[in-house]
Parts: C-alpha cells; structure tokens; sequence
DNA sequence: AAACCCTGTTCCATTATTTGAAACTTGGTT
DNA sequence: AACCAAGTTTCAAATAATGGAACAGGGTTT
C-alpha cells in the first residue's frame, strides 16, 4: 500500500489500518485475509488489538470493521498541529468571501494531493467532508502547481510515483506531457486544471511558497464550464496570489505558545 | 490517558500517539519521557516508528513532535465509514439551512462528545468548533441529551468519568446536579445548555435515537444570549425532532455496497 | 442426522523482537 | 577544558510475536 511496513510491530499493524481504510467500506476479516501477507492468526491479532484500540470498529452485525472513531479524535490534533491550516485559515475565508466559488487548501502527501481545508460557497466549513480526502498530483489545480515547485530531484520522484489514470479527454496521459505542463506553471507562476480531472470542473490553482522557494501547498478556485472558463478564472490571479503571499508570511511566524495552554475552552 | 495500554507493542505505541495529541502542541522528546512510564530507549523508539510511519510529524528545526499527516488521511476514511456524519448530511444541510444558526452533530465517545459535523450559521459567532474536536458531556446540550437516554448501567459509567470542572456559573458542578437535569431531559425528550459551557453561549439539542431507543448521537442548535434566550431557542424543537427522526430512519436503512465502489470521483 | 463446508478463534512450542541499563555522542554552557 | 542536558546507540536478557495445526460454530448439502 505504499508504506514502508518496516518499524516492526507498529508498521505491522499500520499497514493492517490502512488495508482496511483503502476499502472504502467496512471489510469482513477474511477478506483482509484474502489479499494480506500475514498468516491467519496473525492478522487476527492485529485486527483484534486495533479494534480494542478504537483504532478500527468492529459491527457485531455484519461482522466487518471499518476505521475507527479514535482516529476522529486524533486527527483533529493533527490537523491543527500538522499542517498549513489553521494557519490559513483566516485568509481562506477572507478569499472564499471575496470570490463566492469553491476554494480548495491542499498539501503534498506521498505524491499525492490532500486537502486539507474548503469553502463551498453556499455551505462554508464541511470539515472532514473534503478534508483528509486524497486525489492525484498530476491531474489537479493544486497538484501541478506544487509539483511545479520542488525541487527537480523531488519532482521526478513525485512524477514516477504517478498513475496517469486518464479521467477525462483533457488528462494529460504522460510524464512527458506533464513535464511540459510544469514548464509552463513556473513560467506563468500559477496553473489551471483544464477538466483534467472529471469534465466540466475546472479551477485556477496557485502555490503556497516560502521565502525560501519551498513549496508549503496550494490554493485553488474551482468553478464549472457551465458559468465560466478559463479567461474568466484568470480574474482571481492577482487575489490567490496575494492570499498565498499571506499564508506563507504567516506560516513562517508561526511558533506555538510554549506554555500549557490549558484548553478550557469551548468546543 | 483512559486507555487501556494493553494489546502488546501495538497498544504502547498508540498510547504514546495519543500522550503526544494530547499536548496540544508540538512537543519535544524530553517532554514526552518525563510524564512517560517508558524508558528513554524504549520512548525514542516508539517515537521513531510513529515518525517513520508518519503518524508523527518531526519538526527538526524545533525538535519537536506533532500528530502526523497520515491520521487525517485515515480519519476521512473513519468519518465516512464509522460516524453519522455521511448519513446525516443531507437532513445536517437542510436543518442549517432552516434554522440560520451554528449546527452540530455529535458522537458519544469514551464519556465525551466527539463533535461529528457542524454548520455554521450565516452570520458566524466567534466560537471555535470543528469536526473531531472533543468536548465534556456533562455541561453541553448533545453531552446531556445523549448521557439522558442511555441505559442507566451505561450512564452511571459515564457520570463517573466526568471531571465536573467549573466552566462558568451556570455549569452543573457535580453528579447529583446533572442526574436531576437528566431526569427533566428524559421528561421533556429533548434538552438545553444554559451557558454551561461557555457563558453568552445557548443551545437546544435533541437526541438520535434508534428505534430500539439506542443513543446513535445528537443535534444541537447554538445561538448567543445576545441574539435570543432559550424560549427562542425552543422555537427548533419541532424541526429538530424531525431531523432526528430521519437520521435515525436512514441509519436504520444504511447500508454499504458490497461492490467495491472504485473511487474514480474527484473530489 | 450426519457429513461437509467456510469463517473465525485458540493453542503452544519456536523464533524473533522488544526491552532497558549503561555507555556514548552531540551541541550548547559555564 | 570541564560540564551538562538532550538525544542516540549497544547488547545480553526478557518478553512478546509468530504461525502450523487443531478447534469451535453456523450454515448448507448429502
């Protein structure tokens, strides 16, 4: 599934979290059996001690687990410790006012895109909705333009670990083509999703960069062929770029309070 | 950090995943050994493998740790498998779309509210709440109203594990205090929080309960004492109810392909 | 009813991994 | 140069993980 399954026990029993997230849907004990490496006792134990661990949740019912509720929790911690969100945060929404369209936070994460934060704008803040979801690099807004911006070395390896799934007419259906693409987002300093990705959606998307050129994420404004185009998305270059320029300012000063803060806060 | 530490390395290694969630910042490795039961060596590599497996992120510059990336890949994966939170969306956007004030949906989850879903209203309050963000039960409405209709062997559990800290002045300050208030919830079927938890902050919350009468979780309506007071508030009742009513029916009805959906959708 | 699955669970001797006191390294401070 | 604190590695002993095999339990077929 990607990982490195090392680290002993605790990669073990990982890989064995993320067999059954990959599912999708709550999977039955021998079906993890079927496509798992582990001997039979073994897995049985990995599974037993993850659901005693809130880790996965187990439905006496239909007898399958399926991720568990601890992960929720911790999550949450992750979220707002780990990543560019909380950082951006107020300029997020500050641009989701001023552009009314569906504006996108996303990372790299193991050559793939997730996202961490969204406005919709009829319907802001749906958080793990869309959040925590993953897509491919190579065929999203967000994803060209942060690949656009690692360093060369990164980008190739980032490149090689591309599916080249063909969603739509317009995916660009190879590295070379990528490649090209890339060219032309560090010339222009930002990129577009072109209904790459599923047709009739498509998005101007602009990187997060430190002052140091590393790429911190990306920002994105989705809208759809039916009420605009491209030219039309162009309007929103000179905001996104401005907004990022914050987000990276800010994410720069970020330093947590190295006191306990006592959390008595409300929800 | 009321979990159980058992299930072997697996076990440990979560333990010391949860003990670094709860600092609520990024935290140093010395910090972790000196409230830890583990030696150095036997600390560093849990933390190692954590990190390795990127269920923590390190932070080199500060030397610290932090809830890592890969838990808000999983958790999109729980919340979309083991919550509510999918089944009651839809009934969630339209009891927000009626009311016009913050909404949420929460979970009962080891004697805490873990807060599900939540929309917030047109013109925001100022109050700090997200999806996976847990929060005491004994001094908010979903708390309440979820504690009221377990069974009482289950309740008593959880009354026990409350801390019954003082938030403002109108909190419930210990058991005998919420027991009442239970008692008049079960009466009236729904329930309120009266600045309980944070003061100038009001809620009506309603329970989702299966057809058995089994708790599955609770919707609450949130306003501030400037703009209405809790006779306002009783006004949602109905609505409520009736939301409630659909999520229980449609979590009754939910049930998983059992092809496997292939996920090609964009997000 | 008996024989036969298929799924999930437990046994237990073998094996491999974890464990932790101690020693070592690194970077900063007196 | 001596000291100190935080982090890292070593290695024999202790412990926990491993997996072949055998055992339930529920359902279906003979």
């Amino acid at each position: 599934m990607g990982h490195v399954t090392g680290d002993g026990t605790v990669g073990k029993a990982l890989a064995v979290l993320d067999q059954v997230a990959a599912f999708g849907r709550p999977v039955r004990f021998s079906e993890l059996l079927a496509q798992s490496d582990f001997p039979k006792p073994t897995l049985y134990r990995f599974v037993q001690a993850l659901t005693n661990q809130q880790m996965l949740a187990y439905d006496p019912d239909r007898q399958t687990y399926a991720p568990g509720v601890r992960l929720v929790r911790l999550a949450h911690a992750a979220w707002e410790q780990s990543t560019l969100a909380p950082v951006a945060r107020p300029h997020v929404d500050a641009l989701s006012k001023a552009v009314g369209e569906t504006v996108h936070l996303a990372q790299l994460d193991n050559a793939q895109v997730l996202y961490i934060d969204k406005r919709n704008a009829a319907n802001p803040v749906q958080m793990y909705s869309q959040a925590g979801k993953v897509g491919p690099a190579y065929c999203t807004g967000v994803g060209k333009v942060m690949l656009a911006f690692l360093d060369l070395e990164m980008t190739e390896k980032v490149i090689a670990q591309q599916s080249f799934h063909v969603f739509t007419e317009y995916t660009l259906a190879d590295a070379a083509a990528l490649r090209r693409e890339l060219d032309d987002i560090r010339a222009n300093g930002y990129g577009f999703d072109r209904e790459e990705h599923e047709p009739g959606i498509i998005c101007i998307a602009m990187p997060i960069l430190s002052e140091g050129g590393r790429v911190l994420g990306a920002l994105s404004v989705t809208s759809t062929t039916n009420r605009t185009n491209l030219a039309g998305l162009e309007a929103y270059e000179s905001i996104l770029r401005e907004t990022a320029t914050k987000i990276a300012r800010d994410a720069q000063n970020w330093s947590f309070p190295d006191y306990n803060t006592n959390e008595a806060t409300g929800i």
